[in-house]
DNA sequence: CCCTTACATTTGTATATACAATTGTTGTAA
DNA sequence: TTACAACAATTGTATATACAAATGTAAGGG
């Protein structure tokens, strides 16, 4: 990824605000690529995102609350997000019958083989990604990363 | 930055997707920290970048076509980031006269000030974000961004 | 039991972004 | 010169997101 085509804005650009730039543009790649390997599936990032935290927890249901936490997006978002996947079939939601200001969201079983073949699609997209990584390189930047 | 907390959708999660998801929260951190570090001033993230883009030209002039280049989003958003720096006064947009297809985007004086004192919020946010980094560390993160 | 506060989610609204279609301009080949 | 393709930017529209306010529910003190 040539960064310094694209960083030029400045003379001497130094590296503390390189990094961040540079982090940016990384992200940015990995967001356009995600999304289009999903594009044919019909989801977004976020909603597949979700999909995937619902299929973790094995038949135990979520509350958005618990959504929320583990995404990037804000509260009134999730709700939204849910709304999409119920429509196509892949989550449903029901009120929690103990605390009834909740709700429960559990992936269906059309939304577990969706997710199946979504997962396909995702993992080549990765593989492309980081064609370029050992495993060496993949240990150092994940060690880097928690330094934020 | 914890993201074991976070990412703990999946059983035995790849190292590859994590790297993937890794970054993608730091980027979400980033994102948050800059933009609340610019709110005061009343642009976005991409506003500070067109203003930082339009100062690295030294009073050239820069068309649309190369602002876009140099930034994440689509050509049409461009349009509308510069029409919203025009209402603030900070840059200034003409049609250039040798093709009249191009505009000629320079940044004002007025949007000079402003984005000198942005410089100041924005460098404060970079420290605190990465006060975790050595100088090594920050060569490292680059070069392993690189290859991407 | 009523009132207040906290909780969990949803709705409204403004802004941001992606994508496709459109406008206006230039260059060029018949 | 005119017709057509290519270029540069803009507009329309659908979707996504952030933020604040509102809704409905639960829990606890008087």
């Amino acid at each position: 990824m040539n960064v310094e085509k694209i960083i030029k804005t400045e003379k001497q650009i130094p590296i503390t605000s390189r990094t961040i730039i540079h982090l940016s543009l990384v992200e940015a790649k990995i967001n356009e690529m995600m999304t289009a390997a999903l594009k044919p599936h019909g989801v977004s990032l976020q909603q597949f995102n979700v999909l995937r935290i619902l299929r973790g927890q094995k038949g135990k249901p979520a509350n958005l609350s618990t959504l929320n936490e583990r995404m990037v997006t804000k509260m009134s978002n999730t709700t939204r997000l849910v709304d999409k996947l119920i429509l196509k079939g892949y989550v449903d939601r029901m009120v929690c019958p103990s605390n009834r200001r909740k709700v429960e969201i559990n992936i269906t079983s059309k939304g577990e083989s969706a997710l199946a073949l979504m997962d396909v699609a995702l993992k080549e997209t990765e593989e492309k990604l980081l064609q370029n990584f050992s495993m060496e390189d993949l240990r150092s930047i994940n060690e880097l990363l928690d330094k934020f």
